[in-house]
RNA sequence: GCGCCCGUAGCUCAGCUGGAUAGAGUAGUGGCUUCCGAAGCCAUUGGUCGGGGGUUCGAAUCCCUCCGGGCGCGCCA
């Protein structure tokens, strides 16, 4: 709804231009923004601030000479100047009947735009190692991942979900000699432990499942158990399939999936690590120490140099990482998305650095970097002890089986990925009003119950119809909830924007609460039609926008509860 | 010691990225169901936005500093 207000505010401002009241060479970067208080109308701009300086002129003289100069809308009932020099703007009643219009015949393409204009966004999240089930804080990453790739897609990118795994350093050989003590009959504890060995009994369970002569299929090709003891590359290769299809049933579970399986030990295989170690050393940013090859990383702001390949001759791990972000924008991302979680954030420095040092024209702020802080998980009152070496944390399947996956993936990304976050394992799985899933599904499936009762009564709403008279929304209550409802496409753009899917859980609260506070003060099946067709419209209207807005978390939309 | 993140109502958190009188939920208090879903609604109490300085027309938001909490700081990944 603000775009006939920025465009009248351009002409208005080109207008002075013209009369020399303003600079010509002068940037304005004014926004159209929503009122926090309705006395100051829908909309407001504080573009008469913004301009005085270089006008030279007072905020408020400048907003009368731009209200003077501003065409008018018919969507526009009137321009208000207040405060030092906002520029208020109240619409229209109509400007909001016709966005309901708008929701109803765009459905599910309510609040999408072509902003991304099909160019390719790829996230990158999860990319657990293959060493274990999920745990928590992979749930958190899963589903703010997942949530900002919809996000994406919703404005208008190509959006490609990927998933980076080691299969094939420390980490997997300290798994596949787990697997192969445990199938020797060797638990942990017992003499002949591998040290730092994985002791959980999932473990146990991979070694049975080979010995047995199992085949795992994943990533669309089948591994099949050698069930030998002895052959430690036969173990791994299953263990790293059976714990990563492990891995995908659970993240389906989740309502999450991937588009590409992206494997570390590719980068050596294709010769990518050797290109872009290749690649460093010809722009000059590399030297050798102490027999190892390091990078001037402090060349791009990191805070002290790195290693880059040790004096064994091995790479350390930041090297793939350089390599894999070179891979995605050699691969067209042209926005990329790292979910990480924020203990890993001293890497970035050191990443970024290595991709500016490639000089192949990577901006500084690419990847775009999004971190989330821990997780705790409390459980009648007492906080559950995350502690993936120790084999007893709590796994996200545990948690969506408790809980269940709505209010699970609500619940995880619902905070600013920033903050920590306490999750509340009694709340999620209460079915009550201080849980805001439900309140928010409830407040969805009760527009159903509406039209459900409405054919019991022989009365029937054509849901193409744009002929009803909206102009009988006029109570509060529909007027409170036609803005909300004309938020959301300013909503779904500011969330994507900063990749911050939080908003649209807030979001979907207020707008839920509106609607519950109608539903409650006014009655929608009355005896008028055209008073009917109105109010029926209207709650559509929001049933649509929570609907799409919930599929933008991945909840599910019921018309039923 | 250095770097990043956080500190907003008793509690859990928003705050549209510098705007107008800082908002929700929950807890507390007081109301509302012969009627389409009470899994609901309405009203009300509650704030030195951790403290202090600064930047400007204007700061919870940006800068500096101190206090408190979390996470990092390896030729580990």
């Amino acid at each position: 709804m603000k775009q006939p207000l920025s465009h009248i505010v351009l002409q208005a401002i080109a207008a002075l231009r013209d009369q020399s009241l303003l600079p010509a060479d002068i940037e304005v970067p004014f926004v159209i923004e929503r009122t926090r208080n309705s006395e100051h109308g829908d909309f407001a701009t504080t573009a008469a601030l913004l301009l005085a300086k270089p006008a030279r002129k007072s905020p408020r003289a400048v907003a009368e000479a731009l209200v003077a100069a501003m065409p008018a809308h018919p969507h526009v009932a009137k321009v208000e100047i207040a405060g030092p020099g906002f520029i208020n703007f109240f619409l229209a009643p109509d400007a909001y009947h016709d966005e309901m219009r708008r929701v109803l015949s765009a459905q599910r393409n309510y609040g999408r735009n072509a902003g991304g204009a099909g160019r390719t966004a790829g996230v990158e999240f999860v990319s657990a190692n293959p060493t274990g089930p999920l745990h928590v804080g992979h749930g958190r990453n899963a589903v703010l991942g997942d949530c900002i790739a919809r996000l994406l897609d919703a404005t208008g990118w190509n959006v490609k979900r990927e998933f980076y795994y080691n299969d094939a350093g420390v980490q997997i050989h300290n798994l596949a000699v787990s697997t192969q003590a445990r199938a020797r009959g060797i638990a942990p504890d017992d003499a002949g432990w591998p040290e730092d060995g994985y002791r959980g009994d999932y473990i146990a369970d991979v070694a049975r499942a080979y010995l047995a002569g199992e085949s795992v299929a994943v990533e669309g090709h089948l591994v099949t158990a050698a069930r030998d003891a002895e052959n430690l590359d036969a173990i791994r290769d299953f263990a790293v399939a059976y714990l990563r299809r492990e891995q995908d049933l659970d993240l389906k579970a989740f309502g999450v999936e991937f588009d590409t399986y992206f494997l570390e030990s590719s980068l050596y295989t294709d010769g990518k690590v050797d290109e872009t170690v290749r690649e460093l050393m010809a722009h000059g940013h590399t030297y050798e120490d102490g027999g190892a090859l390091w990078l001037r990383t402090t060349d791009f702001g990191d805070d002290k140099d790195r290693v880059m390949r040790k004096s064994d001759g091995t790479f350390t791990y930041f090297i793939p990482d350089v390599a894999y972000h070179l891979s995605k924008w050699q691969r067209g991302y042209t926005n990329a998305v790292t979910v990480l979680g924020s203990d890993h954030h001293g890497s970035l420095a050191r990443v970024k650095a290595g991709l500016q040092a490639l000089d192949a024209g990577i901006a500084p702020d690419w990847p775009h970097y999004v971190l989330y802080q821990m997780v705790t998980v409390m459980r009648a009152g007492e906080p559950v002890k995350l502690s993936k070496r120790a084999g007893s944390y709590l796994t996200l399947r545990d948690l969506i089986d408790e809980a269940g996956r709505d209010a699970t993936r609500y619940f995880l990304v619902a905070r600013k990925s920033d903050s920590q976050l306490v999750f509340d394992i009694d709340l999620a799985r209460s079915q009550s009003n201080e849980n805001p899933v439900y309140y928010i599904q409830y407040a969805h499936a009760r527009v159903s119950s509406v039209m459900r009762q409405l054919a019991e009564r022989g009365l029937s709403w054509n849901r193409a119809n744009g002929q009803a008279k909206l102009a009988l929304l006029d109570n509060e209550h529909e007027i409170a909830l036609m803005v909300q409802i004309a938020r959301y496409p300013e909503v779904v753009d500011a969330a994507a924007a900063h990749l911050e899917p939080h908003q649209i859980a807030v979001y979907l609260r207020d707008l839920a609460q509106a609607l519950h506070a109608y539903y409650h003060a006014h009655a929608f099946i009355v005896d008028d039609a055209d008073l009917r067709d109105a109010r029926l419209t209207l709650i559509a209207a929001a049933q649509q926008v929570l609907a799409n807005g919930l599929d933008l978390l991945g909840v599910s939309a019921p018309e039923k509860m």
